[in-house]
DNA sequence: TCCATAAAGTTCTTATTTGGAACTTGCTGC
DNA sequence: GCAGCAAGTTCCAAATAAGAACTTTATGGA
């Protein structure tokens, strides 16, 4: 079974795990609520390939989860912003990261 | 770089997915939520293939976020419960479903 | 002018993960 | 002793991901 074939699926978290149910999408979403916005960035911060980083903010994009917005012409550069949909998946990694605090504390601390 | 890196990351974001951030993990989390504990359970409801089941039913054990225990000697048959570190990942299902709601409708409906 | 750098991707090849189906093991009941 | 169930394991083919190099458009020097 392919994972996109979740998105008629009765349950709404399968629905919402066919869209955002890879760690890259939502590595790349939590940078998105840390304030990232461009490329490069993602893909130093998450440490996908640049592959990834591509096919996973054409996702995001295609489900206006997040939206391209140019800000530079010549050369054409672009960000990607969260749209109100995407601001509103806040509270479920704001879970994520309670959890993870409260149940997977760091052995040894990584220096910044 | 491989997910598992992530389980030493400082965000805890990262770490929890490193842990549970893949769909099927996600979708037998749910199922444990729903009340099923069985193998077959799980296989039938995700949709995933017995060898993803075994393998993540493993690493959530491995975990503790869920239990192998015995319900039944000779045969062997075991069941898989939510420890308290499992139930307190509640919340965020609770998040996803609630976001998949009412971001992603159901167009066509699905009979049971 | 020529070279270096930067951002945002794309392309390529190789490695790892999945998918799907069949097989195994230990028992129960007919 | 044959069929069925539960809980896995094994096998091979197909899909995805990893990693690095290359492309495009433009800017800033030397």
């Amino acid at each position: 079974m392919k994972w996109t074939d979740l998105d008629e699926n009765w349950c709404p978290v399968a629905r919402t795990l066919s869209l955002v149910g890879d760690r890259w999408t939502l590595l790349i979403l939590r940078d998105c609520f840390l304030g990232m916005s461009k490329f490069d960035e993602f893909a130093t911060s998450t440490g996908a390939t640049r592959h990834i980083v591509s096919d996973r903010l054409k996702r995001l994009v295609e489900a206006e989860i997040l939206e391209k917005v140019a800000y530079s012409e010549r050369p054409k550069r672009f960000e990607y912003k969260l749209t109100d949909k995407g601001n509103e998946f806040g509270p479920a990694l704001m879970t994520f990261r309670d959890w993870g605090k409260k149940h997977l504390p760091v052995r040894r601390p990584t220096h910044a």
